[in-house]
DNA sequence: TTTAGGG
DNA sequence: CCCTAAA
């Protein structure tokens, strides 16, 4: 024990320039205090050096695998540590020493400990006022916690009621992880992990300071009291006074920061709201992968993984949403929560709006991600088409689409209009389309009118989706995050491709049709045609209606294509097996007429 | 690398 | 669209 305490100083982690500045800015010696700060989405870079962090912390770690050993060094330094009453066990030091004891450690020697990690680059946005009120309440009464609340206002606290007796967190279900969760950071989750949940509440308790006010101790996710002790007097009396209250208060505040926003201001941020996002986007990564591993910790999936939690919760938040218009964002009505209003209320919460995001319902901050609509936002088409007629008047487009088959860079930009307008232009394309399909039934032939376009015509689109077509990935590999709608040209091309090529000569076809579409690889052609199977044989029985009937949300793929799609797959043998099967189902060899009566019936 | 097929 | 096995 004795031995280890040098080793606070000899191996001090590599600090960042970041927290020494911060050690600096904060000259008093707090311990596990919650400091309040502004969030702002870390960048890479600082993430990177977090993780780094905690990487050499964790190593060190090992060699003090108790964290008590923190609060007696603590100790040692003169300053009574709330923490001390702490009962670590061997098991909980791996959650501690797995999360805030990393900071604590990297703070221990000045006694400063430092909650979040997020804020370092941003602590000078930390209203001074208020860290100097925590210093001071801090030192001579440890006991009084409220740091952040009186000045911000925000007066979340945790909900010890809740923690009367003992509390088994292995033992409770879900639900109750979540209830206690939110009696413990003020806020709601959706989360349903349990092993996230406990961990989670375990170290909100743990690095707590009103929970250490409290006479609880952690033990085994066994939350229980230990003796009687002099109490928070003032938090206990108020939170058990207003007890319900104050958590659907909280909650609604939860609930709606959590939804609308992160809050940006400080001020609005409860100290335990930043110590547990803080934590929590220090330990994202690690708790995911490994609860159990808790040793190991495993550097990876931040990036991928924090992209599909922010996805995940974007949807939550945008469903919340749904009806921004309708619900003034200063009425706490969460459409989940029943939250019912009540006096303390704060009414003039402001509405914010950022994008912070919150994990997995926690209300963590995430680092950063650019939160890229999945969506494509809307097609260009519509300023294309605006701004199309400068250089060349609809009438004149008209009539080359009308005539100019093989319109060098037109068809595209014809079909989107046949799309998007289905006005003037329209027509130009359908009749092609019929006309080579009339064509091909006559002569049995293919395409030939349309052969020069497929050649010729390049995918225009490239303009009308510049839109970072790909993303990095953690793989390595770039995938696309947009789908390319595919234009009907594509699909003509892709199928007069198919008619000519094969299908399965994806590669010919990518090569020679869309040589000029860099997006579009063998294997979405193959997609798409796999698709288009799949449609002409849903929409052929119903082929009279395809063009009559009412729009559809996405581009109908018109019936002719359609129907050439079919032929050519009957042609080439790759008729889906639901109708093979029928089809065949008579006898091996069944010929023409039969098919075609068969296929009628069908 | 290209195909084919599942997710 | 992504991923991957198989060719």
């Amino acid at each position: 024990m004795e031995a280890s305490e040098p080793k606070f100083e000899d191996s001090a982690v590599p600090v960042t320039s970041t927290i020494r500045a911060l050690e600096k800015e904060i000259a008093h010696p707090i311990v596990y205090q919650l400091v309040r700060s502004r969030l702002v989405p870390a960048t890479q870079d600082e993430i990177m050096v977090v993780e780094d962090l905690l990487e050499d912390d964790k190593c060190e770690s090992k060699l003090v695998p108790d964290t008590r050993q923190i609060s007696e060094s603590c100790v040692t330094e003169g300053y009574p540590l709330e923490r001390n009453s702490f009962q670590v066990t061997e098991e909980k030091s791996n959650v501690l020493v797995d999360s805030v004891p990393d900071l604590g450690k990297i703070d221990a020697p000045n006694k400063v400990a430092v909650h979040g990690l997020a804020p370092l680059s941003e602590l000078s946005n930390v209203d001074h006022s208020v860290r100097n009120d925590v210093c001071s309440h801090s030192q001579d009464a440890p006991n009084e916690d409220t740091p952040s609340t009186s000045a911000a206002g925000s007066s979340w606290k945790p909900d010890f009621s809740k923690l009367e007796g003992k509390i088994c967190l292995d033992d409770l279900p879900v639900k109750e992880l979540q209830e206690t969760f939110k009696a413990t950071f003020g806020r709601e989750t959706s989360v349903k992990d349990k092993q996230w949940l406990k961990r989670r509440i375990t170290m909100g308790l743990t690095n707590s300071c009103d929970f250490s006010c409290t006479t609880f101790i952690i033990r085994d996710n066994v939350v229980v009291k230990k003796g009687e002790e002099q109490i928070c007097h003032r938090e206990k009396s108020r939170i058990s006074a207003d007890s319900e209250d104050g958590v659907a208060n909280l909650n609604s505040r939860g609930s709606f920061s959590d939804h609308d926003n992160k809050i940006n201001d400080a001020a609005d941020l409860s100290g335990a709201d930043v110590s547990s996002s803080a934590l929590e986007s220090c330990n994202v990564t690690k708790d995911l992968n490994a609860e159990q591993i808790t040793a190991k910790r495993a550097r990876k999936p931040t990036k991928r993984y924090i992209e599909e939690l922010s996805e995940i919760e974007s949807r939550e938040t945008s469903e919340k949403l749904a009806s921004p218009e309708k619900i003034p964002r200063y009425q706490f009505a969460c459409p989940e929560t029943h939250i019912r209003p009540t006096k303390n209320v704060r009414s003039y919460a402001r509405p914010l709006v950022t994008r912070q995001d919150s994990l997995g319902g926690s209300g963590v901050q995430i680092p950063f991600v650019s939160r890229i609509r999945r969506s494509r936002p809307r097609e260009n088409f519509m300023p294309l088409l605006k701004l199309q007629p400068s250089g060349m008047d609809m009438a004149t487009r008209q009539v080359r689409s009308a005539f100019d088959i093989s319109g060098p860079q037109e068809d595209d930009k014809r079909n989107n209009d046949l799309i998007k307008t289905s006005s003037s232009t329209g027509w130009t394309e359908q009749p092609r389309i019929a006309a080579c399909e009339k064509d091909e039934h006559s002569s049995g032939m293919k395409i030939v009118e349309l052969e020069n376009d497929v050649e010729v015509n390049d995918c225009s689109e490239d303009n009308s989706d510049d839109n970072v077509v790909t993303v990095p990935t953690q793989k390595g590999g770039m995938r696309r995050k947009h789908h390319r709608p595919w234009t009907i040209n594509e699909v003509v091309k892709l199928v007069e491709g198919v008619a000519r090529y094969g299908a399965g000569k994806w590669s010919e076809i990518k090569r020679l049709a869309f040589s000029a579409c860099p997006y579009r690889t063998s294997v979405d052609l193959k997609d798409k045609w796999r698709n288009l199977l799949k449609a002409s044989f849903v929409q052929l029985p119903a082929e009279k209606g395809i063009l009559n009937s009412r729009k559809q949300a996405s581009v109908p793929i018109p019936a002719p294509i359609l129907s050439r799609v079919r032929e050519l797959a009957d042609m080439q043998g790759q008729i889906p097996p639901v109708l093979s099967v029928c089809k065949s189902s008579g006898h091996s060899s069944s010929d023409r007429s039969v098919h075609e009566a068969r296929s009628g019936f069908l």
